[in-house]
DNA sequence: AATGAATGAGAGTTCATTCAT
DNA sequence: TATGAATGAACTCTCATTCAT
C-alpha cells in the first residue's frame, strides 16, 4: 500500500475503534454487536471486518486505545517533580477527564477486558498495573517525604483511588452535566483529609482508636 | 405454581436466583446464557422457565435479591443511635460482607440492572437511591454532631462511600483471600482521616489550601 | 373400573373433546397448545394426558366427534320421503346450525383433519364422502324426479352446497348476532332458483346460452 | 437492502414470498416452520431473515400478494360495461383461476390472515372487503337493470359467491386435475339459474313458495 | 383422578463471520 | 475499499410428553 492509502486505512481503522468504544461502553461487549459498530461508523456490518479481524479484535484495540495515553501521562505525572498533593491531584484529574476526553475507551478497559482471550487480557493487565504500580510509588514517596502518615497501606490507597475515579467516572460518563472539576477537587481533599473536623491540636493515635474501638466482630 | 406446599418450588426457585446470580456476576447479562445458568443449576435448560418466564425475569430477581437486604441492614443502621464514626463503619462494613455473603446478585445489581426493562429498572433504582439518601443523611448527622467538617458535601460524600466499597466488592467477589476486615478497617480509616500526615498542630484552611494551590485549569 | 366411576371419566372425557374443539377452532391444530385446552377445561395441562394418548388424538377425537351426527342427521334426511326441496333444506338446515349447537367441532374437521396420521384421516374422510355421497344420491333423486334440470352435476352440486354451508359456517361461527334461519332461506334459495329474473315465458335453453356465450378462453 | 442494482434482492424475496406462500398453503401458518419455507427455496433457514424480518411478516407479504391483483382484477370487472351475467362470469372466473395461476397466496389470505398482528389484519381486510363490495355493487346494478330478481340480498349473494369460489379454490389448490373451465361455467349456472327445473310457463312466487311451505321451525 | 416437576426436541431469531464482486 | 448475500452456530423460548406422587 502507497503511503497515503496507508494513511486513509489508519484513519478508518481508529474510527473503527472509537466507534467500537463508544458502542461496548454502551451495551457492554456481549450487549452489542457488529452491526451496532458499523453503522455508528457509517459502514455496513461487513465492511469492519476490513478494520478487525474479529470482533474480539475490536475490543483488544478498544482496551489498548483505552489505557495506553492513560498510562503514558501517568509515566509523566511520576517523573515529574511536583510534590505529593499535587501528583495526586494530577492523577486523579488525568484519570476523571478521561472519561470525558477520551471517549469511552477507559471504561470499556476497566469493564469489558474480562472477556478478551487470555493472552491479550494479559498484556494489558500488565500495562493497568504499572500503572497502579506507579501510583503506590507515589504514594511511598509521599510517606517517605513525610507527606503522608507512615501507617497508610501504599497498595491499599492506590487501590482506593483508582477504585473512586473509576466509580465516578461511571458518573461521567453516563451524565454530562456534572462538573468535572468539582468532583476532581473533592476527590483529592477525601484522599488527603477524610471526612472529619480536625480539632485545633490533635494527635493522630486518636483517629486510629476511634476505629480501633469499635469492637467489630470479624464474622 | 402451587399454593399450599410451596416449599419445593420456592427453594428451587432459590436456587435458580442463586444460580443466575454467579453466572451473570462473572459473564455479565449478555455473556450469560441460560444454559450456563441450568448447568450450575443442576437443571435442564428448558426447565428454568419453569421458575422464570424469562432471562429478564432473573436478571430483575437476581438484582432484587442483591439489594433487599442490603437495603434493610442500612436501615437498621441508620435508625440506630451510634456515634457517626460507628455508623459509617457499620455500613461499609455491610456493604463489602454483602459481597461475600450474599453470592454475587448485589454485584450483578451494580453492573447489569440497566438491562432491565425500564419499569422494573426504576422500581430497583429507588430502592438503591434509598440506600443513598440514607446514606446521606448519616452525614448530615455527622456534619451536625460535629464529627465531620462542615464544608464536605454528603452527596459525594455518600456515592464516594458506595463507589470505594463498589470497587473493593469487586475486589472481593474475584479474589476470595482478600482479608474483609482489613478492606474494611482501611476505608473506614480512609474515608475519616484521608491519607495525610497530620502535624502537632495544624490548621484545616492549610488542608484546603495545599489542594487551592494547585492552579489547576478547568479545560 | 366400577360402572360410575366409568362414568364419570367418560363425562369428563367429553368434556375434554369440548374444550379442544372450542380452542383448536379459534387458533388451529398447531396453534393451540395442549395448555390452553386444559386450562378451558379447567384442569391442569399434564392431566390432559389422563384422557388423552397424544395432541394428535384429541384432534381425532374432535373430528369424529363433529363429524358423526352430521352424518347421522344426514342418513335420516336421506332415507325420510320428503320431496328434493325439502331434504335441500334439511340439509342446509342440519349443516348450518351445526355450526351453532355443536360447538366448533364440524369446522375444526373440515379445517385441520388433514393434520391428522393417515389412517385416521382416512376412516374420517369415508364419513365425510359418505354424507356427500348421499347428498348426491339426493341430487340424482332430484333430477330423476324432475325437480331438477337433467343436465346438472350431481358431484358439483353435492360440492356446491357443502362449499357454499362450510363459508357461511365460518361466519357463522365468528359473528353469534347472524341470522341463522335467514341464512338458511336464502342458501336454499339461491341453489334451488339462482339469481336470475325469470321473464314470464322462458326456455331453460337461454340460459345456459348467455353463459355459453361468453367466449371464454380456457388459458 | 440496496438502493439501486435491487434487483437480485426483489427478485430473490418475491422467490420467498412464494415459497412461504406454498408452504403456509400446504400446512397453515403455525403448521409451517421457516426451515420448510427456506428448504422449499434452496437457501438456509437463517438466510430467510435477510428478506423478511420475521416469520409473520412473511405472512403479511404473502396476504398482500395473494389479494393485490385478485383485487385489481375485480376493479377491471366492475368498470367494464358488460352485462350483468358477463360480469360474474368474469369474476368467478378471476377468482377461481387465481388458486391456478398465482401459485396459493390467495388461499393463504383466507385462510391465515387471522394470525397477523392486528394492524396488519386491518389493512389487508379492507382490500377485501373493497373486493366484496365491488361484488355487491355488481349485483345492485344486476337488479336495476332487471337481470336479477328484485327480491335478492347482494349482500348474501356477494358472499355466497365469495364461498363457493373459495370451496372450490381449495379443491383446485389441491388437486391440479380439475378441470377449472368446467367448473367456471357450473358455478356460473348455478348462480344465475339454481338447479330447479324450470316448466315451460313458471310463476316466481312459486318458488318461493316451495321453500316456504317447509314449515321450518326457528329454534 | 390429577398434579408438580422436569425434560428434550424443535421453534424463531440473532449474529459473527466469510467471500465473491 | 466496501458491500450484498449467505451461512451456521448459538441463543431464548415453547411445548408435547412423561412420571412419581
Amino acid at each position: 500500500m502507497p503511503e497515503t492509502e496507508n494513511n486513509k486505512y489508519q484513519h478508518q481503522r481508529q474510527q473503527a475503534i472509537r466507534s467500537a468504544a463508544a458502542v461496548f461502553a454502551e451495551k457492554g461487549f456481549h450487549g452489542s454487536s457488529t452491526k451496532d459498530i458499523a453503522e455508528r461508523m457509517g459502514i455496513k456490518q461487513g465492511s469492519l471486518y476490513y478494520y478487525f479481524k474479529s470482533k474480539e479484535e475490536a475490543l483488544g484495540e478498544v482496551c489498548l486505545f483505552g489505557i495506553t495515553d492513560y498510562v503514558d501521562r501517568m509515566n509523566g505525572i511520576a517523573a515529574s517533580d511536583q510534590p505529593f498533593e499535587a501528583k495526586l491531584m494530577a492523577t486523579i484529574t488525568s484519570h476523571l477527564s478521561s472519561y470525558r476526553e477520551k471517549n469511552e475507551a477507559l471504561k470499556v478497559y476497566n469493564d469489558e477486558r474480562l472477556y478478551l482471550p487470555e493472552a491479550k487480557r494479559i498484556t494489558l493487565k500488565s500495562l493497568g498495573s504499572g500503572y497502579r504500580q506507579l501510583l503506590e510509588m507515589i504514594f511511598e514517596e509521599g510517606v517517605q517525604s513525610g507527606a503522608l502518615r507512615d501507617s497508610i497501606d501504599c497498595h491499599f490507597a492506590a487501590q482506593a483511588v483508582i477504585g473512586i475515579c473509576n466509580a465516578w467516572g461511571d458518573v461521567i460518563v453516563r451524565d454530562p452535566d456534572v462538573d468535572l472539576f468539582d468532583i476532581i477537587q473533592k476527590c483529592t481533599d477525601l484522599l488527603l483529609n477524610g471526612f472529619r473536623e480536625r480539632r485545633k491540636i490533635q494527635r493522630t493515635d486518636d483517629d486510629i482508636d476511634v476505629a480501633g474501638n469499635l469492637n467489630y466482630q470479624k464474622n
